[in-house]
DNA sequence: GCCAACGTTGGC
DNA sequence: GCCAACGTTGGC
């Protein structure tokens, strides 16, 4: 089991919208650096991982699962660039911002803080419980 | 709106 | 294969 972030623009594909998608889930798409879909690659159906809001929002508002494992993506032209499945588990009770990351000590290795422009981090499991916590979920997944 | 950090591109 | 120039991302 492994743990993972996911980052997008609330004006580009928001929680909102994944929540919307259901049980089914929807492409995670659009990713288009290397390192980012080296690690949709390492991700195996089951994982879960956090829902990032960049921009205005700066913060963690929920959970997703893998349902599917890395594949081409369907709206890529040049079916170069690939993705994962993910589906909306839940949202954290009280979104964890970045400021909150930023002056957690436990949290300053993270890569959201050493790599802010990756779309798609790993995620350690310590990382994982802390934020978890932080957002109010009792019984982290 | 600015700029630092990072990735990509292309000339050599 | 190096590196300067350029583009993009995302926090401030």
């Amino acid at each position: 089991m492994a743990y993972w972030l996911l980052k997008s623009e609330a004006d580009t594909w928001s929680w909102d919208q994944q929540k919307q998608e259901g049980r089914k889930g929807a492409e995670w798409g659009g990713v288009r650096n290397f390192q980012a879909r080296n690690n949709m690659r390492a991700m195996n159906k089951g994982d879960f991982g956090f829902f990032y809001h960049t921009g205005d929002e700066k913060r963690i508002v929920g959970i997703v699962k893998v349902v599917k494992e890395a594949h081409p993506e369907s709206t890529d032209p040049t079916g170069q660039w690939e993705c994962v499945d993910v589906t909306a588990v839940g949202d954290l009770p009280r979104p964890v911002t970045l400021a909150q990351i930023k002056a957690t000590p436990a949290l300053k290795s993270m890569v959201l803080v050493r790599n802010s422009r990756l779309s798609v981090q790993p995620v350690t499991e310590s990382e994982w419980r802390k934020v978890c916590a932080m957002g109010g979920l009792a019984d982290p997944p």
